[in-house]
DNA sequence: CGCAATTATATTGTGCACAATATTTTAAAC
DNA sequence: GTTTAAAATATTGTGCACAATATAATTGCG
């Protein structure tokens, strides 16, 4: 009965704990603590991590054309827009991780692409998710449930 | 084999859509957006609505002695800092949402109350999480287990 | 061709998050 | 009863997020 999201009174439907966005919100913020001391040590915060993570896996794709990686690329798949990413990969230029060029055939777009430097970081960047696994106590089956279940609600929002 | 999150390879451990980590940061943003246009209405943002759900949740228990809510105990329940809490309760306190004042037999305490104004945002507020129920195309039981194994993992990242 | 609409990025301004530090008040230790 | 430590909040500075707007390049259409 507690679980009918369907009809619930004011204060069950209002009770923190019981809000899918709350848990949401403070497991990403907790998350990103565990991350931060490991990204500390590569330089990196968090979402500058994550445009690593994007450029790695365009430059993996042998089919790709050129492998050229654009801002609106890095947007549409890490779900931010201009407004985060210019000044972020601004800052990850100044930091020698990445280089920002337009292209030449559309001046439009501005390419980018990932120095030597940035290129050393991935090893060290594969042992983060290795070793937040390793001391986790919830067992394979759950995180992959919670991944999986992630998964479905993170495709239902965006197709809205 | 693509699941056995112990032994993956460094582009398996790197991909975007295999980090828990990315999923929640997505998902808790892309949630946020949903519910924004609803706070707008409410002239609320959603760390501001948040508060006022720890408010009310603490005047519903009869039980606690005075029902003063201190900005230690939001930032316990939010799992949040001065850092972030300050200003931000500055502000509900501009618009005429909450009223701080120091406790007279603790001067460190700054004890937070509900203004009038505030108090009836609740019904409308109760609304919020029920539109967003209504047109979800997850059914229940689906949205349960995800809220559940959340749950958890929340557990297991604030004990660390 | 000329020009309106679209596309890609940049800029501005507000509000979080959070680390680091400071300030004030209370509690504890001697 | 001072001194010291601890507790609660505030402040400063940096880096996102994101809405709103601006700018420049390209496309499409009559």
């Amino acid at each position: 009965m507690a679980n009918a999201l369907a009809d619930m009174g004011d204060e069950e439907l209002l009770a923190l704990d019981n809000q899918l966005c709350f848990l949401l919100y403070s497991s990403s913020r907790m998350m990103t603590a565990l991350y931060r001391p490991l990204l500390d040590q590569l330089g990196l915060t968090y979402p500058q991590y994550l445009v690593l993570l994007v450029m790695w896996e365009y430059q993996g794709r042998e089919g790709d054309r050129d492998k050229e990686v654009t801002i609106k690329m890095l947007g549409e798949r890490l779900l931010l827009d201009t407004g985060t990413l210019t000044p972020l990969l601004k800052r990850m230029e100044q930091q020698g991780l990445l280089v920002r060029q337009r292209a030449v055939n559309d001046e439009r777009k501005v390419l980018v692409s990932l120095t030597p430097r940035a290129q050393e970081l991935k090893a060290g960047a594969a042992e983060i998710p290795r070793a937040l696994l390793c001391h986790s106590s919830l067992g394979d089956e759950e995180l992959i449930g919670i991944r999986d279940g992630l998964r479905l609600l993170l495709n239902e929002l965006v197709s809205k």
